[in-house]
DNA sequence: GTGGTCTAGACCACA
DNA sequence: GTGGTCTAGACCACG
């Protein structure tokens, strides 16, 4: 899988890998129980310090996504991907409240906003490899 | 109109502000052309910085989204919101990507997750004064 | 509130800081509401790095002991500390099995553990500052 | 006897091991003089690394919970169990105190962390055979 | 070779 | 001045 990292951005590298992870599991590409490169690997791949890729995962094990293995690495979490629970309700809630806002203010109707999400919905289960 | 804050919250305060002013012109509480209360009128109601408030209401004008005159203090644009530019598009995308990703880890299929934005869009557009 | 680390222990620093702070608040020395030292003071009071102390401050927050206040520092939760989950009580039976497992192989009796449980459980809660 | 290993926790498998021993020891399933099955098999039965076990051994040997003989292999310990030492008196304080702390300030009260110690005592030690 | 921990030092966002 | 992020480099526990 192929990461893509913009050290420009205001978004923290460590977000940026971690979303592109959950990506990579969204569409896919990243199956349950498949291995994701060690620390290291991964680190020197994108040219970014070991401890930063090691956050990016500490979190996504925090969050159920992953499982780190005592010395074998990490793997997409083979049990199942976390569930639909009250908090991550909440959080998804209050990320996607200043977004509708503002393509509100933006004069997008609500069918323009669902189309939208219809097209990443699409764009993302329906990656092909490499793309 | 009643500026709510958490203080625990990681989400900066002056991003908080932002959103709020925003849902509020959303939600056509806040009306083009109405005045908002001055920096330090704002600062000292909600108990924060002025240097706060100030780099809130500066972001919301370089969105386009406010005014801000010397003498007759700060209004909503009265010439128009802000439209749909192309920056504004991939910031959209690049926010609601993640967001998309996960709500598919977990499970969400994409008419739910079209129905939490209606129920999004509604809350806000049907806002009643004062709530 | 004194802090004392034991360098030689394989026990983590991180681990001790967590545990001598949870300690503080059962003991009663940190109410609710208190102020914390910054990272950067605790740290270079106890001599130790402040990505320790930030570790620990960190975890604490996570596990509900604490809020990182966005400029104003740290305090110990003023909300009420966390309730007892299913999960709170998973973790302690795992802790507490093989600690109580030894102590029968060492010939004590179900009185003489609980007694040493009531003692340590008098030691915190009755604890005088500075002691 | 069946030993079950948990992969994913934090808990270094040869920890996992000596722990599950010396409950063994403790609810009567392993006798003093039964021997225990060779680091060899052991390894192999459990899946995993020789280097485990061994490790897992030798610390019980240390202990005075087993013992390894060149030929014969190795046995619980039939010259008695291992006393209660001040070194262990330390351990299982320092062991217990953060457990306990965490427990009050979830609010647990000194009876209901007492009813919780006699519950695990008595799965110890009316533990069924292959239960 | 793997992740875990710790140190040291730097820059930035926030208030 | 506060915490947040990132880098660099080191040692250790684990298997």
């Amino acid at each position: 899988m192929i990461i893509q990292l913009d050290m420009q951005s205001d978004v923290p590298i460590y977000s940026q890998l971690i979303n592109q992870i959950i990506e990579g599991i969204a569409s896919g590409e990243l199956k349950p129980g498949e291995p994701l490169p060690s620390v290291r690997n991964l680190a020197s791949d994108i040219g970014i310090n070991l401890h930063t890729v090691n956050k990016a995962y500490t979190l996504l094990k925090q969050e159920g996504f992953i499982q780190i293995h005592r010395q074998r690495g990490v793997v997409v979490n083979p049990d199942g991907l976390p569930e639909i629970t009250p908090e991550y309700e909440d959080k998804r809630s209050s990320q996607l409240k200043p977004i509708i806002a503002e393509a509100i203010c933006r004069g997008m109707s609500q069918e323009q906003l669902q189309q939208i999400v219809a097209d990443i919905h699409h764009e993302i289960t329906h990656k092909k490899k490499g793309e």
